[in-house]
DNA sequence: CCTTGACCCTCCAGTGACTGGAGGCCCTAT
DNA sequence: ATAGGGCCTCCAGTCACTGGAGGGTCAAGG
């Protein structure tokens, strides 16, 4: 197979697969032409990263994910660490950005959008520093 | 004012503040050692920088605020447009995290997480290209 | 006068995970 | 011979900083 068609069949852009060799990720054979060669094995290998990718492991966790994937010896506790620690962080950037959704959305009810100027987002974003007021 | 008292009293790094006049974010005065020397305004600048950034606006939408917060002839329709285009970003931010999360917490539940390597996350992981079965 | 230490300066490189584009080779069909 | 699509490498850019090297400035203390 060319990189076009394990792009098709894995779903991730031809520059992706690219970069991912790049990175050490896979290792396609080449063809006397000086093409990549993909065999199911690496196919089978995108996709993974792909699925993994799109639940928003990074690419680090994704070759530590791999590596147990091809280690017959692992523990799924190792498996199962990696994808807590992710758990949790997706957890946290959720909670911070329905804090920020929360504000926000506060601040565009409280706000006419008409053609006057009289704006409270733009009085909250400017009541940050304390306006030295008498004293 | 020198960088660091702003830095403080802004609670920005002074390196985010010199990136931000490197940017044209702020034009704080020198003085005659080359020193930077803000002004209570270009403090007052940098709070209102750091308020819309934690709010999760990019720097160009901090760009447009700030221009939009110095135009007394601003429509205040203009700046719920860029708030409200920014929550339906977040919005869809939090619901593809969401989605992310509610798969992995699903895996992470199923995985026994001992010294065995039956792992339904990686199964899971690894489901991603039909495998050609028979036929 | 010299040193110490905290502060400040600029410039360069790196982060994560790609993405776009230039410039050029390969292959098939006409 | 040519046209087109696919493939190659290499370089630069994205976003919003962050870290570090190498060096100047300033006030206090010996």
């Amino acid at each position: 197979m060319n990189i076009g068609d394990v792009s098709r069949r894995s779903g991730l852009p031809a520059k992706t697969i690219r970069y991912y060799e790049e990175i050490g990720l896979i290792r396609p054979a080449r063809s006397p032409n000086g093409y990549r060669s993909f065999r199911e094995s690496d196919l089978h290998r995108l996709a993974f990263l792909g699925r993994a990718r799109a639940l928003g492991f990074t690419i680090e966790e994704c070759r530590a994910l791999l590596a147990l994937y091809q280690d017959d010896g692992r523990e799924s506790a190792q498996v199962k660490q990696i994808a807590e620690d992710h758990l949790a962080r997706i957890d946290d950037k959720i909670a911070q950005l329905q804090s920020m959704r929360a504000t926000l959305a506060h601040l565009v009810s409280c706000c006419a959008g008409d053609d006057r100027p009289d704006c409270p987002i733009l009085d909250d974003l400017s009541a940050g520093v304390g306006a030295p007021h008498d004293g």
